[in-house]
DNA sequence: GCCGTTTTCGGCCCGACTGTTTTCAGTCG
């Protein structure tokens, strides 16, 4: 039986080769050949065995004729013998060592080998005994300080702070948010940003960095050391940075730059780290060199020699990012969608998408009232009243109100259907008496209501209302909210079947991960975007910030497709309803653009598209 | 070992920090 390698495993695998190579002096592209690889693998979007099962590894950017061919041999044996070779006679130990912090693989070998801790197993542990015993300092190229620095990084290490979760997006930008507040009130901050995936809206953020631009830095910083909700400063001796914990534990640094440097600042600091890498290898093609402090133009592009023997002759600075990128002879990219998947190609040729905004947004379409349904789920805490106010408030000209339904282990058929007529006739009253307080006011149109449901698709695939019962629905959302561990050819004729239903359009929440908590359970994409295609169906994008589900990789490759996606937010309470932003943030991501968003059309083609 | 953004050969990101150094190596983001 054929092990199943995980992405993860494989990125693993390839970065020990790497670090085996690096050890071994082997040409330092190869070197970085085995490292661009890894992180591809890492990113990649497809579980590795999958593409390979369909002949298609050749597709993964970085894994070239010779890598792809050892996976290939991975796959049908699970094991490589050139990589076996590559890695003889390394102590097994100097893998585990480099998870370190400040270890890499060069100190992780002679630790390794002089320290005599062959085994992978304990080797930290062991370590740490020879630190604590001062054998550490003896060795060469090591000394007291390293000593020290090793036992921090080993404590850290143990703590398990090395790999420490990230935290939601909604989570961090709401405290970037208020604290970017607090920094604008200061005169001397001319602007202020979140950098790094907080700015390119990941679903999950590591570190909190706020990028402020001022003439006079030392202000902005003793300002922003007054920050109220600070715990503990922890570095205020450097000029541009400031680094405090606040009242939650959570770590945040403002970086500062002068104005008229801030671009390229801001650029470098929003990354990834991959787009920065493939930006600044084509800036090289074009004899520009890139930093966080500008652009580098090279008078001689003689690439054997050092950056530091080609001659500069200019470094020219960037007081915002659409010049940046100008200077390369590239449309500006937005901060979603930096992560080197063919943006900086299609900015080149001057074919980015257009994407959807929060402005484009005319309406959410999965709301849940505290209508009494006495649903299977959570009810609503918010009325109706409030949440059409809500909705006017958001400028949409319409909403869908799509409670749980009625709990089928709770009541029989009958009182299933009982229960959505009342709910009917409750909103048919309300949407009377409101549309004609509306044309009293004579201000505006009156939001556009509708009585829908979110429906649970049982494992059968069955819906959890009776078929005469949808009489009562203008339309619904069909979820998987139970038995998330059927395989993907069940789960992908599960989720077929209930959406085979004419009024059923939306499929809540598809791939029902929660983030942090459980990944989503498998579908065979392609077929969910074929029947969606042939059938007029929507996807969901859920703005419901452990959702935000679609994934932006595969919102991607739906809108690849031309599957048409809605945003909702699924809020059960009024003040719910504008978290749509990170939907549209994960939309962004995914490179959607307006046409390809459901709500962001008018009444009337929402109309024709969801009653057709 | 990968790749095609004026390249199928000849390129391959940038700078900061730290420690053990006397000109640099290793690590990190």
């Amino acid at each position: 039986m054929n092990k199943y390698f995980t992405n993860q495993e494989i990125a693993e695998l390839l970065r020990r080769v790497e670090s085996a190579y690096e050890v071994k002096g082997e040409n330092r592209f190869k070197i970085r050949a085995y490292d661009t690889a890894a992180a591809s693998v890492e990113h990649s979007t497809s579980e590795l065995k999958d593409l390979w099962d369909e002949g298609k590894l050749d597709q993964v950017p970085g894994v070239g004729k010779s890598i792809a061919q050892h996976l290939d041999e991975l796959f049908r044996t699970n094991k490589v013998k050139h990589f076996e070779k590559v890695m003889q006679g390394l102590p097994p130990a100097m893998f585990a060592l480099e998870k370190i912090p400040g270890v890499g693989p060069k100190r992780a070998l002679v630790l390794a080998k002089e320290l005599k801790i062959t085994e992978e197993k304990e080797a930290v542990e062991k370590l740490k005994e020879k630190a604590l015993a001062g054998e550490v300092k003896k060795l060469e190229g090591f000394g007291e300080k390293l000593e020290q620095d090793l036992l921090r990084g080993i404590d850290s290490y143990e703590k398990g702070e090395v790999e420490t979760k990230r935290m939601p997006l909604y989570f961090a930008n709401e405290l970037a948010e208020e604290l970017i507040n607090y920094l604008k009130k200061n005169p001397e901050v001319v602007e202020a940003y979140p950098l790094g995936s907080l700015r390119r809206k990941l679903a999950t953020v590591g570190d909190i960095d706020i990028a402020v631009s001022t003439n006079k830095p030392e202000e902005v910083l003793n300002y922003f050391f007054k920050y109220p909700k600070i715990q503990k400063v922890l570095d205020r001796g450097e000029k541009d940075l400031g680094r405090v914990t606040l009242q939650n534990g959570q770590q945040v640094d403002i970086r500062t730059s002068l104005p008229e440097s801030f671009g390229a600042m801001l650029q470098h600091f929003t990354g990834s780290k991959q787009h920065n890498i493939a930006l600044r290898e084509f800036a090289l093609s074009k004899g520009k060199s890139l930093s966080e402090y500008g652009i580098k133009k090279l008078k001689t592009v003689d690439n054997r020699q050092k950056p530091e023997s080609r001659t500069q002759i200019t470094e020219q600075k960037f007081k915002n990012e659409i010049d940046f990128y100008q200077a390369l002879g590239l449309d500006y990219i937005p901060p979603e969608i930096r992560e080197d998947t063919g943006e900086i190609e299609a900015s080149l040729k001057h074919n980015l998408p257009n994407l959807v905004e929060l402005k484009d947004i005319k309406g959410d379409l999965h709301l849940h009232s505290d209508f009494p349904i006495e649903p299977s789920h959570d009810e609503g805490v918010s009325s109706l009243k409030a949440m059409v106010e809500m909705g006017e408030r958001l400028n949409y000209q319409y909403l869908g109100f799509t409670e749980h339904n009625p709990s089928t282990s709770k009541h029989k058929e009958d009182k299933v259907i009982n229960l959505l007529k009342r709910k009917k006739d409750y909103f048919d009253k309300f949407i009377y008496s409101y549309e004609n307080a509306v044309k009293e006011r004579r201000n505006k149109l009156p939001i556009k209501i509708f009585n829908g449901l979110e429906i649970d698709i049982k494992p059968s695939g069955e819906l959890s209302i009776p078929d005469k019962a949808f009489e009562f629905l203008d339309y619904a959302i069909a979820s998987v909210h139970s038995s998330f561990d059927l395989n993907k050819e069940k789960m992908t004729q599960r989720v077929i079947r209930g959406l085979s239903h004419p009024k059923v359009k939306i499929l809540g929440h598809p791939t029902g991960r929660k983030i942090n908590e459980r990944e989503g359970y498998e579908l065979d994409w392609e077929k969910i975007f074929d029947f969606c295609l042939r059938n007029n169906k929507f996807l969901e994008i859920s703005a419901w910030p452990n959702r935000l589900d679609l994934p932006d990789f595969l919102v991607r490759e739906a809108v690849t497709n031309g599957v048409k996606l809605v945003i909702n937010s699924d809020s059960h309470a009024v003040d719910q309803m504008d978290l749509m932003k990170y939907g549209v943030a994960v939309a962004k991501r995914g490179w959607a653009e307006k046409k390809d968003i459901l709500n962001t059309c008018s009444l009337d083609e929402v109309e024709r598209l969801l009653f057709f």
